[in-house]
DNA sequence: CCCGGATGTTATCGGTCGATAACATAGCGA
DNA sequence: TCGCTATGTTATCGACCGATAACATCCGGG
């Protein structure tokens, strides 16, 4: 008494035949579960493997992309490029506010897109292949964040405006830093942790600018 | 005109056959091998690929470890076990010098052993692994240096001494991440970093000991 | 000197990999 | 409704994987 055939016609039917995309739609669901699969596998996981989460057969990854490579080359792009938000300079550069305010608020919400098993992952995944991605990244956080970071401590403690210095930045480094291990400790290595996210990021605030306060104050 | 062979008694003999060697250095060689194999290509990377490195054949390597796991396995007990300085604890517990001094020193020294790319390499591979000795080394890292560290931090601005709570081990970590990220940002991502690393530890201290002292300090 | 176990190698198995070719059919435009 | 093309599938290739079996040789103890 075998069960009813979802769509086959005839009694447990050569294939039930997937339901057929639109190529555009087709591409961007095998991206995004992609990113899960190679996230959680890693990239020299099989495309069979995600083949078989997507449903689909093996060899049709290869009528949207032309290569595996090609495919976690797409996977990079969406994951780092596209998360991206030029709206973070903007918050660390509001000089209405108090400097510790902003930097609270930027790490909040700048923690709310990579503070995810699947980005969190994939960088790791990717730095460790060699990807030069992950250098193109970093010298995004340095310049788009990090550099900000600093001349906005010197201007909130009073320091004339000048280019940050290497070890200044590289201080900002070890804040940011900080952070993002925390966030690796919670999804990575699954680490219980007690303290909740606002409370490591304000403490990591309040050190990064006691010491610069103690650096650029005049008095 | 041949070169003369080197052990071989033929003209090109078989194969020049490798000298025998004792069991004992034959598992040294090849776990010492395999450290630097796995941690440049990945947990992923074939045993044939190790053999080859190793100037040995592949299935000579199943007469020493029962399974390709059981090699990682060991791999794991000498990078993690092995390197571990139980006099790192007696570093942190000097009360015969200022606390910065200690702390100065001890990150020093343990980056000495950290900071290279095997550690670090081997380390997050086999946290995306999902291994959870990386989860015991993290234990081992939070008794040992963090906890104390708190202790000692308490005792240094006189506050009375009381169990670490969560938060403060969770700052603790974020310094220590800081720091350990800048490793990882030189020695994995092979960033170019010009601020040298007793520089980036004697900043991360700083930070450390000034919230710890506006935490603790009784004025 | 010789023999037997320890230390190696060659050969090979069944399974999986990325990728390609050949074939099948859904579904839309004429 | 017919037929063509885009969207799928099945079948398969050559390479590589971990692991095992069978064979070869070094070398020390008698």
């Amino acid at each position: 008494m075998p069960p009813p055939d979802d769509t086959g016609p005839g009694p447990t039917g050569p294939a039930p035949r997937r339901r057929r995309l639109p190529s555009a739609e087709r591409r961007q669901e095998f991206i995004a579960k992609a990113i899960d699969f190679f996230a959680e596998e890693g990239f020299e996981s099989s495309t069979r493997g995600l083949a078989k989460r997507l449903g689909v057969t093996q060899p049709l990854l290869y009528r949207y992309f032309p290569s595996k490579e090609d495919l976690i080359s797409e996977v990079y792009d969406v994951v780092y490029v596209n998360r991206w938000r030029p709206e973070w300079a903007d918050i660390i550069a509001d000089r209405e506010r108090p400097l510790r305010d902003r930097l609270n608020h930027f790490y909040q919400v700048y923690t709310e897109v990579i503070f995810n098993r699947q980005w969190m992952r994939i960088y790791l995944f990717s730095g460790l292949k060699g990807a030069d991605i992950n250098r193109r990244y970093m010298l995004l956080v340095r310049q788009r964040i990090l550099e900000p970071v600093v001349a906005e401590a010197r201007a909130e403690f009073g320091a004339p405006p000048r280019p940050a210095t290497d070890q200044e930045v590289e201080f900002a480094w070890t804040i940011h830093g900080g952070i993002f291990y925390y966030g690796v400790r919670d999804l990575v290595y699954e680490s219980t942790l007690s303290t909740d996210k606002a409370t490591v990021i304000e403490d990591a605030v309040d050190a990064l600018l006691s010491v610069f306060q103690s650096r650029f104050s005049p008095n």
